[in-house]
DNA sequence: ACAGCATTGTTGTCAATGCCTACATTCCGA
DNA sequence: TCGGAATGTAGGCATTGACAACAATGCTGT
């Protein structure tokens, strides 16, 4: 199999394989399709079979990125621990992700996504929620955590471990290694999610009737 | 004024500003310097002349984004109001600026910056952040919330609302209103300031000594 | 006023890229 | 076996970013 005539056996993998690559350490500023067939023996034109545009490979390299990380999510929210420790794998995973490929995450993060929006790429994108969501739920019904609606929850614990991913790439957090940046945030949130109810700052604390739901804390603007 | 002769007077600002709205609204990709000669009436290897590379408009752009972001965080910081509608008028003005210039804000958070690194840039970048740190500071000197590392809670507060940017920007937020996710997220990380301390699950509230300090979250990571 | 010089803009060129079309080769199923 | 579908090739085209040589302009010191 050494000498490939003409027909290539698996050219759609060689390319991503290579364009992950590529993207994974420069950038998908970085991406050329030329040199993708290059890289594969190919003619410059073999690309447009399997990727009709530029932005196609870009959105599978995506997809693939959310898969992997999706796995690493889903292995970390199923490990036979306290909902503490797994809730803390969850976001390290995902911290551990974006550490090892900032490059590989900007992409799939793009806005350009939201545009072009393959129904597969959206799919994929809300896997890693979904596990986060049933975490949380396993852990409301358990008792470990507060209630409360577990979407909402978890939006808030996705976004910002997320945010401290963006914000480490961006070089924003100065001296702080990004671990101990996910670490704090993470305790943060799990603190959050575990407090029954906040403390006001003067006020006595068993006024309100109700013990969980929507009561903590507004979803309205303050106006 | 209408013919110009060979001089344009102030080529600069023209290029950055149609660079601004160029990529505001069709992304940094569409940036095209010779369409921008073509905007500005003057041949395409005038813009040379006033930044060195493509990549060096594109940072001045992410200059000017965090100058913008950082004005309008610096306005809400110094409002005269109490210390919650602050903190949460600055989270508002950073969701705000990610609704109304998703593309630039993806401009000003690329790792790319990273590596080009102009110090310019790592300034302005960080200045959104010390401000919050500033209305930390006075927020705990007035002990209206909790103790603790002050770099430490602005980044926690940053990353989380930038994360909630970041995934409405990405089109991960669904159904949810932004502005509705970052005043949830914002009121969560406001009570997590204000809690004296979290509530354990099961433990008794009222074991360990200090009050404040480093006692909450760990920091570390569980190991 | 004016000469000299740095700044700014022009023109032409080059290599590279993404995409398109026409064509060649191979594979696979009726 | 044969014919269409899939896959890869070859060439071309418009666009782009960068570069170099050159021209026009503004500024400064005398």
């Amino acid at each position: 199999m050494s000498e490939r005539a003409y027909h290539h056996g698996n050219l759609r993998a060689e390319f991503l394989r290579h364009a992950w690559e590529a993207v994974d350490d420069a950038g998908a500023e970085a991406l050329s399709l030329r040199q993708l067939a290059r890289d594969a023996g190919v003619s410059h034109g073999a690309s447009a079979r399997h990727f009709r545009d530029k932005q196609a490979l870009i959105d599978a390299i995506a997809v693939e990125g959310f898969e992997r990380l999706n796995a690493a999510i889903r292995e970390a929210a199923s490990a036979d621990a306290p909902f503490e420790a797994r809730f803390r794998a969850v976001g390290l995973a995902y911290v551990g992700f974006a550490v090892a490929h900032p490059q590989i995450l900007a992409v799939m993060y793009t806005a350009k996504h939201e545009t072009s929006a393959s129904e597969a790429l959206l799919a994929v994108s809300h896997a890693g929620k979904n596990d986060l969501v049933a975490l949380i739920v396993a852990a409301q019904e358990a008792g470990a955590i507060r209630a409360g609606d577990p979407e909402e929850l978890a939006m808030i614990a996705f976004a910002s471990v997320h945010g401290v991913a963006s914000l480490a790439t961006a070089g924003l957090l100065g001296e702080t290694p990004m671990t101990d940046a996910a670490a704090s945030v993470i305790g943060f949130v799990w603190a959050g999610l575990v407090a029954a109810r906040p403390v006001r700052s003067g006020h006595a604390s068993a006024t309100r009737g109700q013990i969980s739901a929507n009561a903590w804390p507004d979803l309205a603007e303050p106006s």
